[in-house]
DNA sequence: TTGAAAGCGGTACCAA
DNA sequence: TTGGTACCGCTTTCAA
C-alpha cells in the first residue's frame, strides 16, 4: 500500500501538494498536478481513509442498527438505506441487536469508536436515552414520534384501513392480534383497528401476543380456531403472523377467504408468493430506508431539515385472503 | 469524547501508562492502574479505534460483500457471518454489489481503505483476479473451489439428490431448469441432476434461464406448461424459481404434487411457509456464513488452517410439493 | 515501573 | 504556488 509520502517522493513534490491535488483545494500548477497524478497512477495509490478520518474526526461511515436482518422486513429497509447512502459516498457499518440492550449499546459504542458520521437505528428496545449523548446525528427508523428524528409509516391509519376493509368485505366476528407492548409500531396499528371496530356494529375480540414470530402466530391461531370457531376475520400484527395464521387455517381445512378473511401488515416480499397470496397493509419499506438515509445525510451535512418526523403513507393491498367486495 | 491525553492528565500519569493499562501489557503498578481506571470511568473514556487502527495498520473491521441482501438467501448467511465474528470482537462493513463489477470493486477498495482485516465475498461475478493483490485475507462464500479460500455446499450432490428423489417419487417426464452460466453454484446443481437423469430411464428436458428471479421463473413455468403439458416433475435451480413455478402451476389448476412434483434448492425460510410447502435441497446457509467467518478469523490470526476449501453437506427436505414414497 | 518521543498517514495552517 | 510542520489519538520503543 503506497502512502502519500511515497507519492510525493516519486512526483518530486511535498506531501502537502499531493494532498492538495487529492482534495482538489488550494493552488496547484497544472504541470505539478500532472506529475502528482502520474505518480498516483504508477503507484496505484489510494488514500488511507483511516488517517484521513483520524485527522478530520469524521469518516465516510454510517452505522446501521437493526433488530435482525433475518426478519424479512429488514433487508429491504437496509437496501433502501444503502442505496441512498451510496449516492453520497457513505458506507455502512452494520449490526443486528436481536433486541438485546447489551448488544445494542455495544454496537453503538463501536460505531462511535470508529468515527461514524451518523447512525440509523431501527430497534425497538432501546430508549432514546441510549442515543442522547452521542456526538453524531441519529435517525430512528420504523418508530414513532418520541424521538428527535424519525422515519416511520402511518401505523394508526394502517390499522384503520385493515379494519375497514375487513368489515367492508363482510367479516362480522373479528379477531385482532395485538403485538407485544415494546413493539411500538404494532401498538399503533392495533389502536387504529380498534378505533374503527369500536365504532362499528361488528363483534370483535383481542388476542395479545408475546412476540411477532411465526411460531407464536401458529399457536395463537390454534387457540383462536379452537376457542372461537366462528371468527370470520383476523387482523394480524404483521405479515409473518398473518402467514402463520393462514397456514394453520389451511391445515385445519378452512377455506380462505370464504370461511375466514386474513389481513397482514407490512407487505414483505414473500406475502405475494403465498397461496393464496396475502392481503395486507403495505408499508413502503424500501422507501422508509431511503428517507431515513436522506434525512441523515442532511443532518450530517448540517443542511436545513424541513421535517424531523417523516411519516409515510400506507396502503391496502388487495390479494386473496380477503373477499371480493360486492 | 475524552482522549487518552485527558485520561493521563486526570490520572497524573503519562499517556504511555494509560495505554499500558488499556491494553494490559507492560508493567503497571497496582495503584497506578487504579488511578488510571478511575480516570477512565470518570471521563467515560473509550479508546478511539481509528487512531488505534492507524498505528497498528489493522482494525476490528471485516468487509462483507453480497450480491443483494434483499434476496432471502443472503440475510441468513450474513447473520451467520456476523454471529461468528461478533464472538471475536469483529464488526462488519457491508455492501451489496448487485453483481455489478464496478460496485464490487468500489466496495473492495473502500473496505481496504478503511483498514479491514479481512474480506468475505459472496458475489458471483467477480473474478478471483479482483481479489488477488489485496493485502488482507479473503474468503469466498457460496462459490466453488477455484479460489484460494472458500466455503460452499455440495451443489453437485444436491443436484443428484434432487433427481433421485423425483424419480423415486414417481416422476417420469422431468424438466430441469438450468441457471445462468455466471451463477456457478447453480451449474453444479444442474450437472448433478443431469448425471442422475442420464443414467436413468426417465425422459427429461432442460430449460435455460437468464436469471434466477421470480419473474423469470413465472415465465419459464408458463412456457413449460404450455409446451410440455405432460411434464410431471420440475427440478428448479433455487427456491425462488421453484416458488414461481409452484405459483404458476397452482394458478392454472395443476394439483401439486399429484400432477407435477416440484423441488427447489436452498431451503430459504419462506419455502416452508408456502402452501403447499416446498420440498427442496437444503443448504446450511447460516452455517456457511459461520464457517466462512471462522475460516477468516483463523486467517486473520495467522493460525493454521487445516482445510482451505470447506464443502458443507446438503440434504433433502421432504415437504409437500413431492409425493409420498410408496 | 514509568515517561518522552517517534511514528502511523493523512490535513491544513503558515511562511516562503 | 509550494513546502515545512504541527496535529489528529493511539502504540511502542527506548531511556531513565
Amino acid at each position: 500500500m503506497a502512502t502519500i509520502k511515497q507519492v510525493a517522493e516519486r512526483a518530486g513534490v511535498s506531501v502537502a501538494t499531493v494532498s492538495r491535488v487529492l482534495n482538489d483545494n488550494g493552488y496547484v500548477q497544472l504541470n505539478t498536478r500532472k506529475k502528482v497524478e502520474d505518480a498516483i497512477n504508477q503507484l496505484g495509490y489510494v488514500p488511507n481513509e483511516v488517517a484521513r478520518s483520524l485527522y478530520k474526526k469524521e469518516s465516510r461511515l454510517v452505522g446501521l442498527l437493526l433488530p435482525d436482518i433475518t426478519n424479512p422486513f429488514f433487508p429491504e429497509m437496509a437496501r433502501g438505506v444503502e442505496d441512498e447512502l451510496q449516492k453520497e459516498g457513505f458506507y455502512l457499518l452494520f449490526g443486528n441487536s436481536d433486541e438485546s440492550l447489551e448488544r445494542e449499546l455495544n454496537y453503538i459504542q463501536t460505531f462511535v469508536q470508529n468515527n461514524v458520521v451518523g447512525l440509523i437505528s431501527a430497534t425497538n428496545l432501546a430508549d432514546k436515552i441510549n442515543y442522547e449523548n452521542l456526538p453524531i446525528p441519529t435517525v430512528f427508523l420504523d418508530r414513532g414520534s418520541q424521538s428527535e428524528y424519525s422515519v416511520y409509516s402511518d401505523g394508526f391509519e394502517g390499522g384503520r384501513m385493515a379494519a375497514i376493509e375487513m368489515i367492508k368485505r363482510g367479516s362480522r366476528k373479528l379477531t385482532v392480534l395485538k403485538g407485544p407492548a415494546y413493539v411500538l409500531p404494532a401498538q399503533e396499528r392495533f389502536q387504529g383497528s380498534i378505533e374503527v371496530l369500536a365504532q362499528s356494529d361488528v363483534d370483535f375480540q383481542v388476542i395479545s401476543m408475546n412476540s411477532l414470530s411465526f411460531q407464536e402466530g401458529l399457536s395463537k391461531a390454534q387457540e383462536i380456531f379452537e376457542k372461537f370457531p366462528d371468527t370470520d376475520g383476523i387482523i394480524a400484527s404483521n405479515d409473518i403472523t398473518a402467514t402463520a395464521i393462514l397456514h394453520k387455517a389451511l391445515s385445519i381445512g378452512k377455506v380462505i377467504p370464504n370461511d375466514v378473511q386474513i389481513i397482514g401488515f407490512d407487505d414483505i416480499q414473500q406475502s405475494s408468493l403465498l397461496f393464496p397470496s396475502l392481503s395486507t397493509i403495505r408499508q413502503p419499506i424500501y422507501d422508509m430506508g431511503r428517507e431515513a438515509a436522506k434525512l441523515l445525510i442532511k443532518l450530517i451535512k448540517k443542511q436545513a431539515v424541513e421535517k424531523s418526523h417523516i411519516k409515510l403513507d400506507v396502503s391496502y393491498v388487495n390479494r386473496n385472503t380477503t373477499r371480493k367486495v360486492r
